[in-house]
DNA sequence: GATGAATGAGGATTCATTCAT
DNA sequence: TATGAATGAATCCTCATTCAT
């Protein structure tokens, strides 16, 4: 009973340059189309970004995202199936974002800096992103409530993904808190998502010089617990 | 959006024992009532715990806790002015059943002993209560959530006390680590009790030897975070 | 998620003599109880025959049936998990007030009698029986409908059983349209039935004279359709 | 409840020979414009006719039907004021087919054979085009349920009004079984009918031998229920 | 003509909470 | 006290229909 499925920006994405030329005048309609419909999930995924800030994703209503975009109930369902395709959608876009805002950052290139340096230029970006955009935080817990998990936990396995690479790319084997198993090393990747999860809510409950406490806060945890995995102590 | 009007139960919870001394001999029937109430209120706690445990606070439904009481709605509300109330007492029982269990633990003797015996001492009995009530994790998880937070967060702030108490009493204030300020103490008590709260997730999602390396990595995240903070370096 | 489901009278089904007569008195209250639950049941049911008949089965609405019944969507909710739950209940109700109304008629204790006498004891009990629950014909038309039908065909095959029963009693092997096998047999069973709902269709919605002469076309055609297969032609 | 305002398309439907000729040399755009309205409304209505069989008329969504015809749900309304007059258009060109193909076999040049001839003769052609268009009886059941019944009886009423004309060639006056007036002819005429309609639900739903069988059972429903009013008993 | 976005009332269903018994 | 029926607003979602482009 449920055929839709939006394939809009696809098929964009297919059209062959030579059609596109042909028709450069006469697709200026249909592209006006789609592009309203476009801003119309752009609205969409703003006010679902804030009605999850507000309120959470579970509590967050399809009635209340649509009444904060502008639009009829009706007009929603016509861009989403449901509210976890909302919420997919919105956690794709801003993943999306992030890369482009604040990717370098995080394939690093010298990994090889002092760790204090690494810490900055991973966790700012990081930190700076998610106080653009809360939604991203309130979308990650999502997770832990049954029923609602599953989709989100494609952005936490996400998440957790990268930040597993990310060690594995500095730990040093031969330090003495090395992970020695790659299974230790996912405990240790858990850990420090988690830790990051719990700051950014600390950090963005609070703001100036508060929050800067805590950003400091998180860089020593972060600091501490993983210099020994990375540094190895001088031979005395 | 919530009116909430707490209490009630609570008083009845509260009744010191001399009260229920005084009315010794003429009150038997009362009694008997009264503990009854008590039965039920254990009862209706008890399902409480278990609907939270599967469902989550905000999923979990009032319906679903009486029957999971194996009583009628209205029985619970006979007990419980709402859905809040319920969640607001379950933390105090198992507040308090933490102290009966694990107390002495948290109001340490023995301060000056080296900081991983100190951190086995705390946080083995936090963690063991935790397993055995995964409904207090549960129960945190409220937060965040606005319209839900409040009362859930006098949990927050009692935990969020303690440990700042216990991190007072610990901290050497002349560490080259340590912080300086009251302000930068309440933020470090937030980060730690943050780090718990994740690592709990963790360790409650797993079991056996995974449940035991999150535990081991629990403490290794504390003990290097918070050693600078009380260990004084010794002057070379 | 869906725990609900009534079991109201299979309580009162097995409670036992002993209990019942201790607790003659005491369980007025109880029964005052169950009393009005059967009440509203009986309220809904009505109220559902009467928009099915309106409406047909696909078209009728839950809401509409509970303001019929002059009760909330709640109420109706606490007595039936869903729409089908109400047909096939009220399904069940008409077919046992079937039974106890013209139950005798159907198994019949003098199948020997000549055909027409046989045809005018079966069939005017059911034609009134449908007069007087026109609803039952509505029900029986969820049927062909994909997603409406599967409950209601249980209605369906209740009664193709029972016309195939009746018809293998009659059928006259010897006779020379006789149905030679058992999945003629059923064939004819189908026919029948087939008949009987058609010729119902215009028999409820028809009154006086036209009613009574649909009702002589519909014996017409059965007796003329039947009459082969029981009859032995003489020898001549 | 439902305001209908069908029409529109029927006109042009029915835009004679004459017409067209008038316009031929100059219209030519216009033409092609009609044509492709043309090409879209057999479009529309025989994806009309796949959903009207998949899932019954009264569960049958405009968008639906818009999906499966390739367009857009606007352009559906640009020829059809609503769903009725689908139905309605649909039901229309169906018969106008059935006509086509099999219209000799109903006025009939030889009503003088033996009925089982005459039977095989109106019947089978009946059965064949219902066969191959399955939406004729899905249509026909839209009937029975008040509000969506009134269009569709246009149809109903045309066939009976056929049978009718059919059944009064064939009866014979003076035969002891035959109608006596015109209102008992009419009432014969609907109980054939409805044999038909519940048949052809037997018939469609079969295949193969199983079918066949169904086909059987109708014609000796019917020529047992005919029989005896065309043919006068020989005096004895 | 065609598109597809937009509408908004309506459908089934749930749930915190109240009330009569 | 205990019950369980009752409430009604709110939830998600659908659909016939309209409208701007």
């Amino acid at each position: 009973m449920r055929e839709t499925s939006r394939t809009k920006s696809a098929d964009k994405a297919g059209e062959s340059i030579t059609e596109a030329a042909l028709s450069a005048a006469a697709e200026t309609a249909p592209r006006r189309r789609q592009a309203r419909g476009e801003r119309r999930i752009a609205q969409l995924l703003t006010a679902a970004a804030g009605v999850f800030c507000r309120t959470g994703y579970a509590a967050a209503s399809t009635n209340a995202i649509a009444r904060e975009a502008g639009v009829s109930p009706g007009t929603l369902y016509q861009f989403f199936p449901n509210k976890e395709a909302i919420a997919v959608e919105l956690g794709g876009h801003l993943l999306q974002r992030a890369h482009e805002a604040h990717g370098r950052a995080f394939l690093l290139e010298n990994l090889d800096r002092p760790l204090p340096d690494l810490l900055d230029a991973v966790l700012d970006p990081v930190i700076a992103f998610n106080c653009e955009n809360p939604a991203f935080w309130a979308l990650m817990h999502g997770s832990g409530i049954p029923g609602i998990a599953q989709e989100h936990d494609e952005l936490h396995v996400g998440l957790q993904t990268r930040v597993e690479g990310l060690l594995r790319a500095c730990v040093t084997p031969a330090a003495s808190g090395a992970p020695a198993t790659d299974t230790e090393l996912a405990h240790v990747a858990h850990m420090v998502l988690g830790i990051m999860k719990t700051s950014l809510e600390l950090i963005l409950a609070s703001e100036g010089a508060e929050r800067a406490a805590y950003i400091a806060q998180l860089k020593t945890v972060l600091l501490r617990y993983l210099d020994p995995m990375i540094t190895t102590p001088p031979p005395h």
